[in-house]
DNA sequence: CATAGTGTTTCACTAAATGAAACGTTGTTT
DNA sequence: AAACAACGTTTCATTTAGTGAAACACTATG
């Protein structure tokens, strides 16, 4: 067992697992029926959403339910770096998803992952469900494999990470890896094609400061059915107008 | 003391505790700093931070402080009707806000308070500290007094709430304070000469949906050195121009 | 009326959290 | 170079809070 000092407070994980529990999926939740998703004890549940509720980090609706409060949008926005970089980029990014009619990311490289600060949703039905916030596996993303191509630390983060499997087109040997981000550099984009789930394609270009340092990569994702290989450069062309306002805007920046 | 039921798990009050001393004003603390602040033991708070960490809710810098999380970005981001709502209004704000050069704010009643769900800060060195995501008193601050002299619940509001003073300007008699509703809604927008914060005046305009019901109020703010009563319609004026951007998007809507 | 499901409460018991004191590191002052 | 001040971090004995089973009260459904 660890050390008292490296302990944590299981209340604070219980809170957060719980809070971690709302998704744009699903907004709100039983006591019981939360219970049964955390596996904790309802009266424990209970008290954790009386708690949060008094905080205003939850708040139980008329139908006795429970979804996030207003304290979380507050402290979201006191993320200020990750809010202002999202508010300065939607623009561009939203005209990049109505023209090339998919969704769009804007990532950056965070603790050996890719995550992503802004996204414009496709209009389209069928359409990735990724969040805002969120992070993903650098090395099955067209986002993550562009970033790592370009970095300046490429051979410390693949120390440090592990080509695992996520779909059967997952790169998971190291050698077709470094070939691939190999490839990348060359041509200045990335693609995954069902490397990160079945069914699904992505296209990644960089986003560069002043100096050509990548600070971030703007991608599209969509279902494979409307992909076709022989509209990449008119992918990429769409991508580059997005990039090139995203960059104006963030030129003297050394990273995201 | 308390029943059971009622008692609240003080973890979790002490880990809010903790993240609400990171402001926009001050974004990093060190350990003894915040266990100064919030009155902890440095002890607690460490390990309280350490838990924060772990779950990427704060995170250390380099120079050993900690500031704030992606995660609550993240967590922010779902909550997502403020989200969606301050989206849709950031440019129409940012308009109003170049235009009659003061900080806007976007704002509705909640549980008896104004709640601010957007903002566009005046370019002046000098202007109001207020966040997105935080609450002001109903009866001391324009927007509070226009949302309340139109609510269908003006008298239920007035019952729950004390018009205590919070300048030597602030309407703490009833008698008065209803004329003050009533001359609001005569001349359909509301003023805040000190009431709120000495030196400090606002004026807050109605934001309307189809039928006509207040949904939102739009304020401007600004130093009292730098208002002119004359200019009263001329704010009033720039602050309907975007009143009507937002109104056109959120016209369906029976409250935000 | 019976049943099933919910949120909420109680109480005896269990586990976690706490704080004082000390340690190690870094930067500053003498 | 040594002493000092401030920091983050660790330890251990002690204190406090948190927990879960069982029961209650309410609502909806058949």
């Amino acid at each position: 067992m660890s050390s008292d000092n490296k302990t944590l407070n299981q209340s604070i994980i219980k809170a957060f697992t719980v809070l971690d529990a709302f998704t744009n999926d699903k907004k709100e939740w039983g006591v019981r029926e939360l219970a049964n998703k955390t596996g904790y004890n309802k009266s424990t549940t209970y008290r954790l959403l009386n708690t949060l509720a008094s905080l205003n980090i939850v708040h139980q609706n008329s139908n006795e339910k429970y979804s996030l409060g207003s304290k979380l949008f507050e402290l979201g926005n006191r993320v200020a770096i990750y809010k202002t970089i999202a508010k300065s980029t939607n623009n561009p990014i939203k005209n990049v998803a109505l023209e090339i009619q998919e969704t769009v990311l804007l990532s950056i490289l965070k603790e050996h992952q890719v995550f992503h600060i802004n996204k414009a949703d496709s209009l389209h039905g069928l359409k990735i469900n990724t969040s805002i916030g969120s992070y993903q596996p650098i090395h099955a993303t067209a986002s993550g494999k562009l970033l790592l191509a370009f970095s300046d630390k490429t051979d410390e983060i693949l120390k440090n990470i592990e080509l695992t499997k996520v779909t059967q087109h997952t790169i998971t040997n190291a050698k077709a890896f470094k070939k691939e981000l190999t490839k990348t550099v060359n041509q200045d984009y990335a693609l995954d094609i069902e490397e990160f789930e079945l069914g699904l394609v992505s296209i990644a270009i960089p986003i560069r400061n002043r100096q050509q340092n990548i600070i971030a990569s703007i991608s599209a994702s969509g279902p494979l059915s409307r992909f076709r290989t022989e509209n990449i450069p008119n992918y990429i062309s769409i991508l580059k107008k997005g990039a090139t306002l995203i960059e104006e805007e963030f030129k003297d920046f050394d990273s995201l």
